[in-house]
RNA sequence: GCCCGGGUGGUGGAAUGGCAGACACAGCGGACUUAAAAUCCGCUUCCCGCAAGGGAGUGCGGGUUCGAGUCCCGCCCCGGGCACCA
């Protein structure tokens, strides 16, 4: 037996023999229950896995490890996804084909977590880009454009025009686009959507039921936006002596010349001194023709403006208001009073109804613009008190003054009754508004799942038939993306041309679906990902959905795990899967930073905001003298060079230290500062362990629990209570993710491990060996989920076969782990002065004697009279005597 | 601006309203060693004190409580997300 750590005799020794075993092959036997642990679904980069990654990695290995010792059947897959931006950009990067470059990438993950120790199944691993899945994407497709929920429309859209696609909103984080922050730019092109937003709703009151990080749950309440609201009518007055409604308007299309508007607020709606209509409102078309020649122009012109403007600087809210007057009335329905209507790029066309009415006393963007441009500012709400207040006044808690009939209404009660009104005389209703926009998945590039619609020549869709997917990506040398708003694959006669179910000459759709597509159904493949006639069967999901604990970055919030959502529901609804939600158990871990070195700028250097100075190699670093260099914690990223591969870390450290280290060194949700000092600290732990096993071995026998009859010795009663307790906090704590505390339950037991060899000496009687075989066998196993390699390698040279991955999660006797004696704390008016040793079974009495027999305790009570003793069983004692 | 997190020793962090600082890193002292490394033992919140002991202390200011790092109110700072969504 060693007496320490040494990671290369025997790590990759038992890598080799957990995967000659087969080992973490997915058990689905009826009478276990079972446990889904899956991580996010990666794309494989080229730079590999950083220590960074395996953050994500070890800590769902120690929980599915655990799992399985104690029972479950667990399912713990790994895959890859390999569509998407990300990988056809490194591809043109490298001037190769995706397709080959991401089987080697993957092949590299794949190396790095087996090197860790990870105990995937890999025996059900895909990539999203194998045809065999890729099929069953689009065959998903397929049911939702027949349900309506894929459907195909000329929209503004946002187009990156260094990755020569559109992207959807969720990918566009402020104005810039999410791969290469590049500015986006608004294009006009039809474009497909998937109708996310028919489930902003069930979206959003679905959260209330999952276990997820209450910051991600927030992200994704703000991001489905929901309002409620009025949405109602407003007539425009025609100017006498123009163009009247009788003549021009009516025999132009005969619609009558309204708009609809949507607001919160409507119990401000006496307070309405202007509306303004977004630049894009196709009304603005129809009241140019009323409008006064020399209007006409300056409203064309702003509107052109408007056009050209980028959606970043459209949406800067530094952006000063700006907009143009139409010459033209709106009639306030609630008392006849005519606003004027202008149009402002800071009304958005895509939400609402692009209109609104414009009330600057209670909103602070319409007074902004009330104020710009003169126009008057009417109070209607007012504090309870009638007390006077700054206007613009948005705060909800007030009374409507000057509202006619309605004056002195709260607004809570104003609203409910101008909706009435409103609905009752058809002028409009109360609506629910979401921010939440349909999902554009159609990019304009090579690397993704082909989408599975056929163009016929008068322009109507059909979907390939089933029998005829996968619709296969042709395998081509040049696939650069066009930048001309086609995808390249529009350049492949072969590819496009096609025939239609009626045998006519027909073309195929040339997008491609973006990759989160792909991503928001692998974990249901998971369950059964071999299929070729199902993308899964109803039994597999049936019996592993939904996963009962995910684990992943938190930058997903409103990307992936929105998408996600919507499929399953989808999904449900359809009757193909049994779960409303797919991850039951969210968790987030925290990134890791690395000490990162700078500089100062030179006389010629500018720093950008928020930039802390120039990033330097840690070579410079050295050569540069030390006042001119500092160091910061950085994200860990192949762009700053301060990247640690576990490649590294294993090599010097060892495998199990690096995964203690990661396990230990925070909070699982927190960002971690990495240092050697600390892996070498993990590696000491770890040596430790193999010390008392060393000790013990001699001792050691595997019907211990025989030699545990009779009286134990102090030693001995004290080592079995640690050990019940920390087979209690172990499992506790692996099941809340406090991976942290769990190593440091495992360090102090080692601790005291090593306290009782010292006290019983080399020659302990027989029940303190057997107390001893017990601690270790608990130690062995407990260590085992986060040091698996160690576990296994102290078992074998004890003399035990297997593998400890395959032995019982050890169970606590909570009569064991009770203590004896008990520290009892005693203040003194609330302030700690003494403690007292009590028997556990001391009596409330007992304790109050033992407390106030403390010569300090006397001496802080003073021979005051005693108001009254605060007693907390097995805690403490509170003398109050002020 | 709004919404989430979070501020605890030299450092990372621990603590169902009940002994603040578990566990570790770094540091210091000691043992072993010719020596160093490794390992082992001990000390290590700050202030006063030789010590015994005393005082202060979880970003700041209030409050609730016998008792507050923890709960409440008002601020400050840091990190993240959203941001002209009517």
């Amino acid at each position: 037996m060693p007496d320490r750590y040494d990671p290369s005799s025997f790590e990759a020794k038992w890598r080799e023999r957990w995967k000659a075993a087969d080992l973490f092959a997915t058990r689905q036997d009826p009478d276990r229950p079972k446990f889904y642990g899956l991580d996010f679904f990666p794309y494989p980069s080229g730079a590999g896995l950083s220590v960074g990654h395996c953050r994500n990695y070890i800590p769902t290995d120690v929980i599915c490890r655990m799992k399985y010792m104690q029972g479950y059947n667990v399912l713990h897959p790994m895959g890859f996804d390999a569509f998407g931006l990300p990988a056809e950009n490194e591809a043109i990067k490298n001037k190769v084909h995706p397709a080959p470059m991401v089987k080697r990438y993957a092949e590299n993950y794949r190396r790095q977590m087996e090197l860790i120790g990870i105990s995937y199944d890999w025996s059900r691993s895909f990539a999203s880009s194998d045809p065999e899945y890729y099929k069953w994407t689009q065959w998903i497709f397929k049911r939702l454009f027949e349900k309506g929920l894929a459907y195909r429309k000329e929209a503004a859209v946002n187009w990156c025009p260094q990755c020569k696609t559109v992207l959807a909103d969720e990918e566009v984080a402020g104005g810039l686009c999410w791969r290469c922050e590049s500015v986006v730019e608004k294009r006009f092109i039809p474009q497909w959507f998937f109708r996310i937003t028919a489930y902003a709703q069930r979206l959003l009151d679905d959260l209330e039921e999952l276990d997820w990080p209450e910051g991600i749950k927030q992200m994704q309440r703000n991001w489905i936006g929901r309002s409620e609201g009025v949405e109602f009518e407003m007539k425009v007055a025609l100017p006498p002596g123009g163009p009247s409604e009788g003549d021009l308007e009516v025999l132009s299309d005969h619609k009558p010349l309204t708009f609809r508007v949507f607001t919160t607020r409507i119990d401000t709606v006496f307070g309405m001194t202007f509306a303004v209509l977004a630049p894009e409102h196709p009304l603005v078309d129809r009241l140019l023709r009323h409008v006064p020649e020399d209007r006409r122009a300056a409203i064309e012109e702003y509107r052109a403006a408007a056009k050209r403007l980028s959606e970043q600087d459209r949406l800067a809210t530094t952006h000063e208001k700006t907009g143009v007057f139409t010459g033209l009335y709106a009639i306030n329905p609630v008392n006849g009073q005519e606003v004027p209507i202008w149009v402002a790029d800071y009304v958005l066309y895509g939400y609402g109804t692009g209109a609104i009415m414009a009330v600057p006393a209670h909103d602070e963007r319409d007074f902004e613009f009330a104020t710009k441009f003169g126009i008057p500012i009417v109070q209607v709400i007012a504090p309870k008190d009638g007390s006077p207040v700054d206007l613009p006044w948005v705060d909800k808690d007030g009374v409507m003054v000057a509202s006619g009939e309605y004056t002195g209404m709260t607004v809570a009660e104003g609203q409910r009754a101008l909706g009435e009104w409103m609905e009752a005389l058809g002028i409009g209703e109360r609506k629910v508004q979401y921010r939440l926009r349909d999902w554009l998945i159609s990019r304009q590039r090579y690397w993704g799942c082909p989408i599975p619609i056929i163009h016929d020549a008068e322009g109507n869709m059909e979907a390939v038939p089933d029998d005829q997917l996968p619709v296969l990506l042709p395998e081509v040398e040049h696939y650069e993306p066009t930048g001309d708003g086609t995808s390249p694959l529009a350049h492949i006669e072969e590819f496009v041309n096609c025939t239609d179910s009626e045998g006519r000459l027909a073309r195929r759709e040339t997008d491609t679906m973006g990759g989160f597509a792909c991503s928001s159904w692998y974990f249901l493949r998971f369950c059964d990902p071999h299929n070729g006639r199902q993308p899964w069967s109803p039994d597999s999901v049936r019996y592993w959905m939904p996963v009962d604990c995910y684990v992943g970055g938190a930058e997903h919030a409103v990307m992936h795990l929105l998408y996600a959502r919507f499929w399953t529901k989808f999904l449900y609804d359809e009757g193909l899967v049994p779960v409303k939600e797919p991850f039951q158990r969210l968790e987030n871990q925290g990134m890791v930073l690395a000490l990162t070195p700078f500089r100062h700028p030179r006389e010629n250097e500018r720093l950008e905001v928020g930039q802390p100075g120039i990033q330097i190699t840690f070579e410079e670093a050295q050569r540069l003298p030390q006042d001119q260099v500092f160091y910061r914690w950085e994200k860990m990223s192949k762009s700053k060079g301060n990247v640690v591969t576990p490649d590294e870390a294993v090599e010097k450290f060892g495998a199990d230290a690096l995964r203690v280290y990661e396990l230990f060194v925070a909070p699982f949700d927190q960002a971690i500062q990495w240092t050697d000092e600390g892996l070498q600290g993990a590696a000491r732990f770890l040596s430790r362990v193999f010390r008392i096993a060393s000790e013990v071995a001699p001792w050691w026998r595997f019907d211990w629990e025989d030699g545990l009859q009779g009286d134990l010795s102090a030693p001995a009663r004290e080592l079995r209570r640690k050990t019940h307790q920390t087979i209690r906090k172990a499992t506790e704590d692996i099941e809340r993710f406090a991976f942290n505390t769990y190593v440091a339950a495992l360090m102090t037991f080692v601790n005291s491990f090593n306290d009782f060899l010292r006290a019983v000496g080399p020659e302990p009687t027989e029940s303190e060996k057997a107390v001893a075989c017990e601690a270790l066998q608990s130690l062995i196993l407990l260590v085992s989920p986060a040091a698996p390699h160690s576990a296994d390698e102290i078992w074998e040279s004890l003399g035990g076969g297997g593998f400890t991955y395959q032995m019982e999660w050890p169970k606590y006797d909570e009569a064991l782990c009770r203590e004896d004696t008990l520290t009892i704390a005693v203040q003194v008016n609330g302030k700690l002065r003494d403690t007292v040793e009590v028997p556990a079974d001391a009596t409330r009495e007992q304790v109050e004697s033992a407390a106030l027999a403390s010569a300090k305790v006397q001496s802080h009570v003073g021979g005051k009279p005693i108001k009254k003793v605060v007693y907390v069983p097995g805690k403490l004692v509170n003398i109050v005597a002020p």
